[in-house]
Order: C-alpha cells, then sequence, then structure tokens
RNA sequence: GCCGGUGUGGUGGAAUGGUAGACACAGGAGACUUAAAAUCUCCCGGUAGCAAUACUGUACCGGUUCGAGUCCGGUCACCGGCACCA
C-alpha cells in the first residue's frame, strides 16, 4: 500500500473532530493541568502564512507530548479580530466588517484543521463577538473606576490628505502609509491607561518569571527606569524651574539651561523675554515638524536664548543663560534640563555650537575634544567645591543629601515608558462604554447594560474632523446620563486592537461563562498560563500590556496570580527563499494549503520544525520540503515491512532508549529540529536492523506530536489501536532506560598531546589503564609517543584519552 | 550612537570545554528499469596524493586550557529593537 496522506489526514481530522480527544477538563484536578498557549492571529483576508506554521505547530507538538505524558492540557485557539485591515477592506468594497471577519475566521479554522493542531475547539473565542467583548468593556469600567483610564490631550499624527488620525504603523518614513502625504503632529483629547503606574511592578515581576533573557531585557529597556534627582533652579524673575537629571554630581558644572519648545514657562513668561519674536517663532517651527523630521534632523543642534532672564546655579550661585530647543523633550522628565557641556555629549555639541563655556568637573577626559560621560569608578570629582576628590559615585549620594537638606528638590524615578493611548477614531473596535453628561460629566455606563453594542452604521469612514464613524449616528451618540437621567452623549471613540488580546488567555480558560470574565475556580486551575510562544514584535506591546491587565485584574481580585505568564518563549521569522522577508509586493509568500496539498500536513509540520533552530529566523526552501517527506515515506515503508512481533528486538534496544531520551528532552527545550533529526537517525537505524511492531510501537509513540495523522493510520494498520485505542488518547509516553542508552562498545578518540591521532573500540566505562593500553597499540599514537616520556594522561569515561608527552 | 543577537561545507543547519560538520537539501558515482520517476548503495570542507595518508580548516587578532566552534579580551561584518530619555 502507498502513503496516500490527502485520505489519511482527511480522515483522522474528522474523527479528531468528531470525538474530541484533546478537550480540556476544567475539573479533573487529579491530573495536573498543562497550558499552553499561542498568539492568537488576527484573520487577515490572506489567510494562514507559514510564519503562523512555526510557532502553532511547535505548541502543538509540546502539548501533545504534554497530553501523552498525563497532564491535563489546555491548548486552545481564538481570533484577535478587530483591526484596521478588515476596516479598510469593508469601506474599500462596502461589505459590513464583521461579515469580512466571520468570513476570514471560517477560512483560517479550515487551515488550522487541515494542519491538524490539537485545539480544543470548545473554547474557541473572537474578540469582536460581543460576549467577548462584554468583559474587554468591562475591565475598561473597572480600570476608569480606579482611576486609571483618563482623558488627556495627545497628539496624534494626522493625514493632512486623508484627513484621518493615523496610527504609528501606518506613518511610513514621515508619510501617511496609504497616499503618501506629509503626515503632523495634532492635538487630540484621547482615553489614556496608566501603565505607568505599573512600571516598578512590570520590571520588578520579570525576576519571578522565566521568559527568555532578550524579552525581559527588551521590556526592562521599553520600560526605562532611570533614578535620578529633581531640582530647581532659580531665576532673575523669582521663579523656579525644575529640572530632572541622574548626574547630580555634575551641578557646579552647569553653565546653561535648556526647556522643549513646548514647556509652559515659555507662555508664563512671555512678558519677561525680551526676544519673544524669535522664541515664539522657534515654537511655531518646532510645532509644525512632525515627530519624525524631529528625530531625523537631529544631527545640529539649533535653539534660542530667551533674553532678558536668566537661570541662578543653586551650587555656584552664578546666573547663566536660558535656552529653548527641540532637543529637549517635553515628554520625558520635567521637560527642561540643566546643560553640562563637560559631561554631556548633547549638551556639549549645544554649548560649542553657542559658545557656552565647558567646565571640567569630572577629572579623566578631554573636554576640548568632546565631552566626558564615565559614570563609573576612574572619575573623580573637581572644581565642585565640597565634592572634590571624591569619586562620581560617592559624589551622587553626597549631592543628593545636600540638595535635599537645602531644599532645593528629592529623588525621583523617571522612566521612558509612556501612558497608553487607548483611543481609537475608528469604527471596527470594541465602543468604549461611557457616557458624557452636561452635568455629571463622564458617567461609566453601568454593568448590566453591557456589552454596549457597535451599532450598525452607513459608512465606515471616518469624519473630516478625524472623528469615530461612530460619531455620525446621532440615534446612538444622543442618550441619557445613568446618574441623572438628563441627555448625555456617548463615547464614540473605539478601543486600540491590544485590548481584545490583553485578557484572551483568561477566557479560554472558561470560555462560555456569561456571568463572569471567568470563574474562580476554573482560573485557580488553569492559571497562569504555562508556557506562552509568541513573536518577538510583540514584546513591548502586547506582552507589556497585557502584564499590566493582569496585574490590574489581581489586584481588584479577579485573578489569583501576579503574572499571566509562568514562561515565555519566542520564535524566529520564516524568510522566503534566498532568505528575504515574505511579503504580498515580494510574491515570494508561501501558502501552507499548498504545500499540504502536494506533501501533506504532516511533511508540512515536520518541515516546518526541521528547518531550524526554532528562536533563530529561518529561510523556507521548497527542494527541502522533500526531505521531510521522503522521511514519512521510509516511516512507512518501515511499518510494512515490520515483522509480526510486538516484541521489542535486542538489536534496536540501545537506538531505542537513545531516541525516548533525545526526544524528550528535546521537545522540552525547544529545540525540535534535533529531536526531528534524533528520529531520523532512529528510522535509518531501525531499517539497517529491522524492525518488530514492538520496536515500531515506541518510534510511532515518539513520533506522534510531530507527525500525528501518518502515526494514527499506522497504529491502526499495526494493530495497536485494536488493543490500545486512539494514539491522540495514549498516555503513556514512552520512559527510557539510561543502562540501554548506550551500546556494549564505544569509540573512543585518542590523542597525543591533544593531537588527534585515531580511534579505538572498547567496552563501556573501560577503565584508565586499559583504555591507554589499547590506546598505544594504534599505529599512529605508538609513532608519536616513541622516544618521549608519557607525563600525564587525560582520560574522559567513554569519550577520549590524551596523552602528554615530552622529549626525554 | 545605545541595547540585544548572529557569524561553522555549495545550502539549511548539528556539536554538556572532549573525534567539527549529526540530520537533511543540492551535487557526483553505481544498482534496479526498455526509459524516466520513485527507491536502494556509496562518495561529498580545502590543499597535495592513485592511495594509505599528511597538512589545514568554525569571520579576524590575541589569551586561558592537556584540549577551544564553545570560555576570556579586542576587531570586523550582518540582523533585530530603541533612538536627543537628560
Amino acid at each position: 500500500m502507498k502513503y496516500d496522506f490527502t485520505a489519511i489526514e482527511k480522515k483522522w481530522q474528522a474523527k479528531w473532530l468528531e470525538e474530541k480527544p484533546f478537550t480540556a477538563v476544567t475539573d479533573d484536578k487529579t491530573r495536573e493541568k498543562f497550558y499552553g498557549l499561542i498568539e492568537f492571529p488576527y484573520p487577515s483576508a490572506q489567510g494562514l502564512h507559514v510564519g503562523h506554521a512555526r510557532p502553532f505547530t511547535a505548541m502543538d507538538i509540546i502539548c501533545r507530548k504534554k497530553r501523552m505524558q498525563g497532564y491535563n492540557v489546555l491548548f486552545p485557539m481564538g481570533y484577535d479580530a478587530f483591526g484596521l485591515p478588515t476596516e479598510n477592506f469593508a469601506i474599500k468594497n462596502k461589505i459590513h466588517p464583521a461579515k469580512v471577519t466571520h468570513d476570514n475566521v471560517a477560512n483560517f479554522r479550515r487551515q488550522l484543521q487541515a494542519l491538524g493542531y490539537s485545539f480544543d475547539w470548545d473554547r474557541e473565542v473572537n474578540t469582536t463577538d460581543p460576549s467577548y467583548y462584554k468583559w474587554t468593556q468591562w475591565i475598561f469600567l473597572q480600570l476608569y473606576k480606579k482611576g486609571l483610564a483618563y482623558k488627556a490631550s495627545m497628539p496624534v499624527n494626522w493625514c493632512t490628505s486623508c484627513k484621518i488620525v493615523l496610527a504609528n504603523e501606518e506613518v511610513v518614513d514621515g508619510g501617511c502609509e496609504r497616499c503618501g502625504s506629509e503626515v503632523i503632529r495634532k492635538e487630540k483629547s484621547q482615553w489614556m491607561l496608566a501603565i505607568t503606574k505599573y512600571a516598578d511592578r512590570l520590571i520588578d515581576d520579570l525576576e519571578d518569571v522565566d521568559y527568555i533573557n532578550r524579552v525581559k531585557i527588551q521590556q526592562r529597556n521599553w520600560i526605562g527606569r532611570s533614578e535620578g534627582t529633581e531640582l530647581n533652579f532659580g531665576t532673575t524673575l523669582g521663579e523656579t524651574l525644575t529640572v530632572y537629571t541622574t548626574r547630580c554630581d555634575t551641578l557646579f558644572g552647569v553653565t546653561y539651561m535648556v526647556v522643549s519648545p513646548e514647556h509652559p514657562c515659555l507662555d508664563k513668561w512671555k512678558d519677561s523675554i525680551t526676544n519673544w519674536e524669535a522664541v515664539s517663532a522657534y515654537k511655531d517651527e518646532a510645532a509644525r515638524k512632525s515627530d519624525f523630521e524631529r528625530s531625523e534632523l537631529n544631527k545640529d543642534k539649533t535653539g534660542v536664548r530667551l533674553e532678558g532672564i536668566a537661570a541662578i546655579n543653586p551650587a555656584t550661585k552664578e546666573q547663566i543663560p536660558l535656552f529653548v530647543s527641540d532637543y529637549v523633550l517635553m515628554s520625558y522628565g520635567t521637560g527642561a534640563v540643566m546643560g553640562v557641556p563637560g559631561h554631556d555629549q548633547r549638551d556639549w555639541e549645544f554649548a560649542t555650537k553657542f559658545g557656552l563655556p565647558i567646565i571640567e568637573v569630572v577629572k579623566g577626559g578631554d573636554i576640548t575634544k568632546e565631552a566626558f560621560t564615565l559614570k563609573d569608578d576612574t572619575g573623580i570629582m573637581v572644581n565642585s567645591g565640597f565634592l572634590d576628590g571624591m569619586t562620581v559615585k560617592e559624589a551622587i549620594p553626597a549631592m543628593k543629601e545636600w540638595v535635599t537638606k537645602e531644599g532645593l528638590g528629592q529623588s525621583k524615578t523617571n522612566y521612558k515608558l509612556r501612558d497608553w493611548v487607548f483611543s481609537r477614531q475608528r469604527y471596527w473596535g470594541e465602543p468604549i462604554p461611557l457616557v458624557n453628561c452636561e452635568k455629571c460629566g463622564w458617567v461609566p455606563l453601568p454593568e448590566d447594560q453591557l456589552p454596549l453594542l457597535l451599532p450598525e452604521v452607513d459608512s465606515y469612514e471616518v469624519t473630516d474632523t478625524g472623528e469615530s464613524p461612530l460619531s455620525k449616528m446621532t440615534d446612538w451618540v444622543n442618550t441619557t446620563c445613568p446618574c441623572c437621567g438628563g441627555p448625555a452623549k456617548r463615547e464614540t471613540d473605539t478601543m486600540p486592537q491590544w485590548a481584545g488580546s490583553s485578557w484572551y488567555f483568561l477566557r479560554y480558560m472558561d470560555a462560555h461563562n456569561d456571568k463572569e470574565l471567568v470563574s474562580k475556580e476554573a482560573e485557580q486551575y488553569w492559571g497562569p498560563v504555562d508556557w506562552y510562544n509568541g513573536g518577538m514584535e510583540h514584546t513591548t506591546l502586547h506582552l507589556l500590556y497585557s502584564r499590566f491587565w493582569h496585574k490590574f485584574l489581581y489586584d481588584i481580585g479577579v485573578v489569583s496570580t501576579k503574572e499571566p505568564y509562568a514562561k515565555r518563549t519566542s520564535h524566529g521569522m520564516i524568510l522566503g527563499e534566498g532568505g528575504i522577508k515574505m511579503s504580498k509586493s515580494r510574491g515570494n509568500v508561501v501558502n501552507p494549503t499548498d504545500v499540504i496539498a502536494e506533501y501533506g500536513a504532516d511533511t508540512m509540520r515536520l518541515y516546518i520544525m526541521f528547518v531550524g533552530d526554532f528562536e533563530k529566523a529561518a529561510t523556507w526552501s521548497t527542494e527541502a520540503v522533500k526531505g521531510s517527506k521522503r522521511f514519512l515515506d521510509r516511516v512507512w515503508n518501515l511499518a510494512e515491512s515490520a515483522s509480526e512481533s510486538y516484541e521489542e528486538s535486542e538489536a534496536n534496544q540501545p537506538i531505542l532508549h537513545k531516541t525516548i531520551k533525545k526526544v524528550t528532552s528535546d521537545v522540552d527545550d525547544l529545540k525540535l529540529n534535533t529531536a526531528i533529526a534524533s528520529l531520523m537517525t532512529m528510522v535509518n537505524e531501525m531499517a539497517a536492523n529491522g524492525a518488530t511492531r514492538g520496536d515500531m510501537r515506541t518510534l510511532l509513540l515518539l513520533l506522534s506530536p510531530f507527525a500525528p495523522h501518518i502515526v494514527e493510520e499506522l497504529w491502526e494498520m499495526l494493530g495497536f489501536a485494536a488493543k490500545e485505542g486512539k494514539m491522540a488518547c495514549q498516555t503513556d509516553w514512552p520512559v527510557y532506560d539510561e543502562s540501554k542508552t548506550v551500546a556494549s562498545t564505544v569509540e573512543m578518540a585518542v590523542q597525543v598531546n591533544g593531537k588527534l591521532k585515531g580511534s579505538i573500540k572498547m567496552p563501556v566505562d573501560s577503565a584508565e589503564e586499559a583504555v591507554v593500553a589499547e590506546a598505544m597499540k594504534v599505529e599512529k599514537v605508538a609513532k608519536a609517543v616513541e622516544g618521549m616520556k608519557l607525563v600525564k594522561t587525560i582520560h574522559v569515561k567513554n569519550r577520549l584519552v590524551n596523552l602528554i608527552v615530552k622529549p626525554q
């Protein structure tokens, strides 16, 4: 019989869907649970991509193996279906986004099932489903009630031609992604979430989770905690100007100060600034520039001195000039900095350009050439009054103490992390469940009125003023205040795509609960997620946002763990042929459906795992897929030629046990490529030795997570299904016997003075003397040792012996 | 610029400090076949040699070690992220 993968895969996929062997049971507390999670996809019109198949297949393998090891496994799937592409498609084709989403989801589900993933389909979720987004809205209301959601005026990206607000992703090289026109900054009132209040916990709790290191590092850098000092400088106006610095030790070296163009002090001090026209012109120029331009043109420092005002250095009591310059950001620290040109490169450039004095206060560099920025022990303070002679490390606390004592400021921790802009002027998102009442202000919708459904609209286009399409629905917008009953207007902004994905892993635990987001019982059983795999591109947004929401839910008693994910791993990208990124425009996108049609899902699964180190980028090669197909052909042929005996054969014992050991540990370590390589070696060796059905049983058990369809078929063919039931229901993952993993003899390397001279065959665990004696018999060794004195031998059991010799 | 990662055959990639190149792809030779495909067997880093073999080889320079692709110091290249964060 031939290996007919199409028929086999269809047969078993249908049986799995019908018999549901992968359904997770929440109330089975007798078994240890394992919750494996992969990032749910955005159901795009293009359908599944081979890039999805990599992480999905890996987690499917892990979960299938865990099930076989007796765990109660939760491995769910869903769709993150709100978002722009669907909305844009709806606008263009005048189809309701819900319909587009429904069709795309159906396509995704079909493709996922065609790959044989062992998802628990009974728990499927969809963020656009009202029974789901009810709870997204509910979480938002809790955040609002705890004061963590607030309205603020924020600069947004505004396309001057399309007249719409763009997400950062839609701004390409400073222009609009769609029309290429100029994108400028425009102030708009937006809902914000106070993620910065959780900044410390988001950093500190990384200690307690098992994330790959680069994810932890990237999150720490993104949050960007820095410990510094807020310092008040006096001015000739008698008013104070507060700066933030991490280098208060350099206070004696401050020769000027700079405020950002948006700093409120400028307008406040307008009347005292004698060159207001020049200052005002600079302000306007800065406001016109987009963020992109401001950072692009950062090579050359610009600025204007504020004439008529001077600041006073509190340490030296000297008057120093005050500038406005766009190298200072309003969004970080206080929007004002003290200029220390001797020890900050940006300040050095600015001072050099404007001819300001540069004072050395830390000895060690050459400040005529560049700023000396070292912060460690090597620098010694000079020209700094009471700090002279101290190291920088000593000077920082000494200065802090002095500043505090003099009432000039205090210690302050700052973060690069900004609060989360939570409003979108879009249709296809969760409506924000708040109403604005003239009398009562913002009023949350009572929880029993959730979900607040997205109304039907005539057009999904944003308005000319950049308001959400919902704002045109006056019937919907005009409502009554839940508080006073008076006239009120609904919020017309919707939530960003990140909202629904910030808590979906909780919903899987209890997907059909209409009373609660998740029941206590289900949450306490399944939480936290044991293993979450996802893309590096989600490290600083999705992963951080969902950790934030989870911590908030912990604080209000909805969940019982501080962290949502115990372990996080990340996969590398799949590149197109030739190592270039796959993209629609290059036309090099590989569709898994095509590969399945030609080679089968099992081959697809094997190849995408065999292609290389899971964490690194890998290049797709349609040629190389054949290798995985040939392997499955060999497995099929081996099964057909297997002898009738249900005993394991003596000859195959070492390879069986070696492979059990290797595959078991490799799957746990996410080294799926070498796990497959060892299975290939096993099949090659079994083919050479001849295999019994007993040998095949072990092979099939080990192979089943990787290539479940062919294994299920062979399992049945060789009579195991009749005796033990389906492979999908097996709970006896093979266990190895260490003593059987090694053959009775081993090949050992022989070196003389570290140089390889040959190899010898020795019984396992031979003693050093025997090994040395045998090694001496090797011709090349004998030649190399001749006339020399043996001074030392290094014996590594079962591996090598190294003879160290010297001339006599 | 800063932070992280990676450099190994023609290619994808293996190697707890212990025989570099497992396992595959491509290529070559052969078997089977009328022929092709499929399958099976063998070869496959470089240089020299008919061969046995010798030398050499993991981006580059240096160090530690009996022994380094692996550890340490420095250099270069590429990839990803951040980017005037005071």
